[in-house]
Formats: C-alpha cells, sequence, structure tokens
DNA sequence: AACGTACGCAACCGCGGTAGG
DNA sequence: ACCTACCGCGGTTGCGTACGT
C-alpha cells in the first residue's frame, strides 16, 4: 500500500554540501528539469534524500537567487510583509525576488529582529515595546525565539530614539487590526485579528490574490521575466532597481572553481558572460535556453 | 598569539496538507 | 476509505568564523 519510500534512510549522506554534490545536483536539474525529487538523488548519482536535494537547489543552487544581504528597500518589504503575514516566510519570500524563505527567515533572526528592538518595536507584534510595558501586558518579546536565545537578549528599553514604527510607516495603518500579525501571537485574540484582517478588502486583496501585486508592480516597470524548466517565471530584473542576474552571473562564474563548464552550465550563461551581462540578452538566452 | 564568546548561515527536523496506491 | 509517502513550510540546530579580551 501507498507509495514507495523517498529514500531508505540509511546510506543516505547528511550535513554540508560538497562541490562535486553540488555539480551533480545542478547538472541534473538543467537537464532534466525540476520534477519528482524523490527521484533525483537516484537519477543524479548523490547519496541523499530528495528532500535534501529540493532544499539544496531551492535555498542556494538555483541560477536566479540573489547572493549576499538584503538591500534596505527589500527589508522594509520583508518588514512591512511580515507586519501582516506574520512568520509565513514562504509567501514573503514570494514577493522578494531572487530571496528564498530561509534566507529572509535567517535574516528577520539575525538582523531585523535586533534592530526592532533597538528602536523599541515589538518584532512580533510590530508594536512600540513600551506601550506594552504600560498596558501590563507585555508579551514575551521573545516568544518565537530560536535555541540562539544569547542572541536575542537585547534590552528591550534600548534606544527609543526612532519610534518612526517602521511597520506603520510601511502601510499597515490601513490595518484596523493595529497592526498585529496573524501569527506567533500569543494573545489569543487570532480569531479577531483574522476577521479584521479578512474583513479588510483591500488587504486581502493584496494578500491573497495569487503572489499578489505588492511585488509584481514593483517589477512589472523594467521586469524581464522568463519561464523556468517548469514553466514558473523567473524575474530577470525587479524594479526597485535590485542586482540580479549579475550578481549571479558573478557568483556562477565562482562556479568555474569546481568546473562549471563541465557539468554544462556554460551552455546556459557563458553568452550572457561574454556579452556584457546584459540582463535584457540574459532573459532571451535563457528563455529559449531553457524553453 | 591564544582563547573564549557571539554571530551568521546552511542544513536538518518535524509537522501538516495533499495525493498516490 | 484508508494507509502511507511526498511536498512544502516553519522552527531549530550546529558549524565556521569574526570579534573581543
Amino acid at each position: 500500500m501507498g507509495r514507495q519510500p523517498c529514500c531508505d534512510k540509511l546510506g543516505v549522506k547528511k550535513g554540508p554540501w560538497t562541490a562535486e554534490e553540488d555539480k551533480k545536483l545542478i547538472n541534473f536539474i538543467l537537464t532534466n528539469g525540476q520534477c519528482c525529487w524523490r527521484a533525483v538523488p537516484k537519477l543524479a548519482g548523490l547519496r541523499r534524500c530528495g528532500k535534501s536535494c529540493r532544499l539544496r537547489w531551492t535555498n542556494y543552487l538555483r541560477p536566479d537567487l540573489k547572493r549576499g544581504l538584503l538591500t534596505e528597500a527589500e527589508e522594509q518589504l520583508v518588514i512591512d510583509l511580515h507586519a501582516r503575514l506574520g512568520n509565513r516566510w514562504s509567501k514573503i519570500a514570494a514577493r522578494l525576488p531572487g530571496r528564498t524563505d530561509n534566507e529572509i527567515k535567517n535574516h528577520w533572526n539575525t538582523h531585523i529582529k535586533k534592530k526592532l528592538l533597538r528602536m523599541g518595536i515589538d518584532p512580533v507584534t510590530h508594536e512600540p515595546l513600551h506601550k506594552e510595558d504600560q498596558l501590563g501586558c507585555s508579551k514575551e518579546t521573545n516568544s518565537s525565539s530560536s535555541s540562539h536565545d544569547h542572541k536575542n537578549n537585547l534590552p528591550d528599553h534600548q534606544s527609543t530614539n526612532d519610534h518612526s514604527m517602521v511597520a506603520n510607516s510601511a502601510g499597515s495603518e490601513d490595518m484596523n487590526s493595529s497592526s498585529s500579525p496573524p501569527e506567533n501571537s500569543s494573545s489569543g485574540d487570532e480569531s479577531t485579528l483574522l476577521d479584521s484582517i479578512c474583513n479588510d478588502e483591500s488587504l486581502m486583496k493584496n494578500l491573497w490574490v495569487d503572489e499578489t501585486p505588492l511585488i509584481d508592480a514593483l517589477w512589472s516597470n523594467n521586469g524581464q521575466v522568463v519561464a523556468d524548466h517548469g514553466g514558473n517565471e523567473i524575474n530577470i530584473e525587479n524594479g526597485m532597481g535590485l542586482q540580479t542576474w549579475e550578481d549571479n552571473c558573478a557568483w556562477l562564474l565562482d562556479c568555474q572553481d569546481f568546473g562549471v563548464h563541465d557539468f554544462g552550465m556554460d551552455y546556459c550563461f557563458n553568452d550572457v558572460e561574454l556579452n556584457g551581462l546584459s540582463t535584457l540578452e540574459m532573459g532571451d538566452k535563457l528563455s529559449t535556453t531553457i524553453n
């Protein structure tokens, strides 16, 4: 009954990926596209489980990924989206082209959280910390704390100079929920929050109509869109003027350290390098190559 | 220079929803 | 209808490295 197990846990390698493994996985995906992750390890000659392969590809190897720190604009967008969506990292990531949920989650936990705390803003509720203190209902601000508790022990009273309310300035004042995120709210009034959010037509439209126009609108200005193997759209350049393919190509050049030309990526990217990394040309090139 | 601590990030774990058999 | 694997997601862990003493 049921399906075959995805992998026989025995003999499955764990831990950091080697360049050789990356090479195999990239080669396989570029050749065959993303299909059945269960079959990928076997077909690609990897001693990994499909889950691990998917993770490695989506979080690290995908050519449409941006590398490096989030820009100010991206960070602001993350804060705004987190105020609306809570810890729905995949939803947030869907609105930041070239960023993964894991990357955003990590950046949130290591940078943005602290930044907000320093500004006197509760990263969970996106409300001023002192407000909660006054109400005597101060929640554990680290309620969603990671295992690295020592990382989150910034003093709550720190720096109240900037009370510009990042989240609110990013447009959450049109939420009659007082910008409490729907997730991770330990106050127990989640249903009320949800109701208020659901009653906000414009917000709901923004949030749930496909992959909302929040970013799409930004992209649509200059955005070049091509299709990936699965027919999904990849944005070559977004409207925020953020780097994309130039950086990716730089990164991909680094791949040559382990022989990118050996496993077939050159057919995909070399022309672009030679053509001065024109993003428009890259879009054309990719769309034809991939299709 | 050596050591201890803090930090950042890649990867793993476990759960819930979905779908194949 | 039920069982079980697959998939995707959010939470957590652990390693490598930067930084401070």
